[in-house]
DNA sequence: TATCCAGAGTTCTCCTAATGTTCTATACTC
DNA sequence: GAGTATAGAACATTAGGAGAACTCTGGATA
């Protein structure tokens, strides 16, 4: 917990900060609060930044940055828990903030959105949008983008057959499997991630 | 983090390339910022380089880039097109990249793990994160984290009916809706989102 | 095409003022 | 007395400035 000194001087860093752009000195923040040692405002600031209000970088001139923007800046939610049905919002312990860039971006991917209902059976409906992953290998089982004759692409589950021949499934009982030669079956990208709104 | 005179360059930096379109020479951006050493106004630029504010073109006289939307950039996606069963990926015309903060985020919203299948006929699956934004009131039909007897939590469609009443729909045949007086229903928030990942 | 050159970028060293760090002594408040 | 604050001195580092010497870029010219 922050002392009242304390707390005028984190408040009187984020004024600065957000006014100028860069942190004040120890000098000015003494000054900003009041007083006239720099070398009592030194230990506000190491009190500020133990209590983890703000984060220095050691030694640096006006090296002191809020933690709050770092972390707003961040793509990232709060992680509240697990939700079931009769079930009371449960923490997950050791996980408070859910980052959305390490879930959803990465090197080479790329949205797309999926048009009709073909991989249905595994929760990817009409309209949702996915993100692939651009590589030309994938594993056995894994959901692809595939070419089929250098002209249809395709979004389906992998399965190598024993004869060398490649199994494109469609996750919709409706929808027959095709099995094809491999040499007729490009993969363009492995499907790394799903997402839909609602609104 | 800036420091004051980085912060001046980089000011004086914008000024220009907005009036003249082109960037400043080191010289010109001495006396911009009231020096006369282009070698140390080359030290600015380079530590505005390595801090992200600015891209230097390798050599290039008056190579210097902003990358003001760096952060908007990084938050988004090529969007190649729509993908279908036994067609090829096709364009979405105006379209071209998926902004992901604009999807996802905003104020008020938090993630939830979901646990068990009982929004699975709308694609829900157990283990999914869903984005919620938080409010206390929904339209009729919205898919909701509801609270009831201000004990359980779960996630259902909402349905009001005539008699006052509410229901709360599981989105799957083997689950049951259940019905409660609308005292003992609290809405705590709406779902705005759905994601998984494959990995 | 080959050559030249002024403008521009790069690297360096030396210097100074601004700033951070550490310490001791003292005062105020509960 | 314990905890917190303050002042101020002494010292250590960093950021910034000047300027020289060098290389590179992009045209202009032969």
């Amino acid at each position: 917990m922050l002392t009242p000194t304390q707390d005028r001087a984190l408040t009187f860093i984020r004024r600065y900060l957000k006014r100028r752009g860069y942190a004040p000195s120890l000098i000015e923040i003494a000054e900003g609060i009041g007083i006239s040692s720099k070398g009592t405002a030194h230990r506000h600031v190491q009190a500020l930044a133990e209590a983890g209000a703000i984060r220095l970088i050691n030694g640096r001139k006006r090296g002191i940055e809020l933690v709050e923007t770092a972390q707003a800046s961040k793509l990232s939610l709060p992680l509240l828990g697990a939700i079931a049905a009769g079930q009371p919002i449960e923490a997950i312990p050791g996980q408070d903030r859910l980052d959305l860039a390490d879930y959803l971006l990465g090197d080479n991917r790329y949205a797309l959105q999926v048009k009709g209902d073909s991989m249905i059976g595994i929760g990817i409906l009409d309209g949702d949008l996915v993100i692939i992953e651009r590589r030309d290998t994938a594993e056995d089982n894994a959901i692809v983008v595939a070419l089929i004759d250098d002209q249809e692409a395709t979004l389906k589950r992998l399965r190598r057959l024993k004869s060398g021949r490649i199994k494109l499934i469609a996750e919709n009982p409706d929808i027959p499997s095709m099995i094809y030669a491999a040499k007729r079956v490009r993969i363009q990208g492995v499907l790394v991630c799903q997402l839909r709104r609602y609104q």
